[in-house]
DNA sequence: ACACAATCGACCATCATGGTCAATACATAT
DNA sequence: ATATGTATTGACCATGATGGTCGATTGTGT
């Protein structure tokens, strides 16, 4: 977590390229496996000023853990507008979000993944309790103020609303795994928009009660 | 995929013990990153007859591939019962199958998908085409012979599937999260099954037909 | 021209790698 | 017992990658 101070005096857009490059490595490889050298490689800079700005490779982790966790709350969790009460349209709105969020940060959703999962490597406490509090966090900007009643009587809320959540990580992933290595900047993406809507609307004629206009 | 004739004539657990901790390890690391070292370590046998009863890594792994597709063949998609034709019940089946398979074999699901996402290691022709022979026949086992007319009318049948599917497997995949680390011999299953089908029940009640008895 | 900060990359000790092979342990047959 | 042949081991090797250092070079501001 504890960086030179002239890490933060340099260029922004080159604090991002060494910051993207790492966070990339880490989130592929793992802590242990991450290579410091490919990190050099991919941001463009010498061996020597990464071991200036970051005293050692866990000094670097620990500073992208906060940096990625900061990064999370501001541009994705607090742009989520708990307002909205439909559920399906809480997703939809999430999932715009979601993938603005991976198009200026790609690997950061990937990066915090590997670190919640990864126990052999053991963080300060302060961010191990904000990982856990980010976590919370996430679950419940998902289903606080949902409106409960948009569903149909004859099946369990709950498990309706678990079930719409998975067909739709579902269709993204799917979506996801089609585009990887292709830049996902020269793609069109506004048909796939059209057709994740449709798929809400299936979900929505099926989960919800019908529709008595 | 070529092996020497003396390690077919060992014992069978032994034979097992080896290509299961051979299958660990590549399914965890990939081709490269996997060490040779780990899985005798694993395997409970010495260097020096890994490399006699397969000449080098790469025969190994291609051999591993080869046994995982025929595995897999024998122990999975055979048995799926292609007579099934209502779609959620095919996948109850099928959900069945798969949990045998992981018990028997486990590890075995993750290599075949290491595999096909690894472009970093070329396999000879005949691999190569019997894995895409693989994928094709497990996307027409899920889908031949199904009765699409028990799907309600106002929705799409195609996309009612493809959700359905989603679904189901997000609560399987979130299932199998939660059972990481933990054996899956200690665990009861059957409360998890039970609330597997509630689901399944929601599913029917909302994508199909009205039940009118 | 001077001071000083930024930057580089050759270099280091260490370690893990895939693979080898001389040496054993073991079994079987005579 | 002895001899023969096979199954098995693990110390060993060259190679390459690792995290980290540091003297040298470049750049900048005065």
């Amino acid at each position: 977590m504890h960086m030179n101070q002239t890490f933060k005096n340099i260029d922004e857009t080159k604090q991002k390229r060494i910051l993207n490059a790492a966070i990339k490595e880490f989130a592929e490889n793992g802590y242990e496996q991450a290579s410091t050298n490919k990190i050099i490689k991919d941001a463009g800079i010498g061996k020597g000023m990464l071991f200036h700005y970051f005293n050692n490779k866990k000094d670097l982790y620990e500073y992208l853990v906060d940096y990625a966790l900061n990064i999370t709350n501001t541009e994705y969790l607090q742009r989520i507008d708990i307002d909205e009460s439909d559920f399906i349209e809480r997703l939809k709105q999430i999932a715009r979000i979601k993938a603005e969020f991976h198009d200026n940060n790609p690997d950061v959703k990937n990066f915090i993944g590997t670190v919640v999962l990864n126990d052999d490597v053991e963080l300060p406490d302060d961010l191990e309790t904000r990982l856990s509090d980010f976590q919370k966090t996430g679950y419940a900007l998902l289903y606080k103020k949902i409106d409960k009643s948009l569903v149909r009587d004859d099946v369990d809320v709950e498990k309706a609303f678990r079930l719409i959540r998975w067909a739709i990580e579902g269709y993204q992933n799917e979506l996801m795994q089609q585009f990887q290595g292709e830049k996902i900047a020269h793609i069109d993406l506004q048909p796939y928009w059209d057709e994740f809507y449709e798929y809400l609307d299936v979900l929505k004629t099926t989960f919800y009660k019908e529709d008595r206009t």
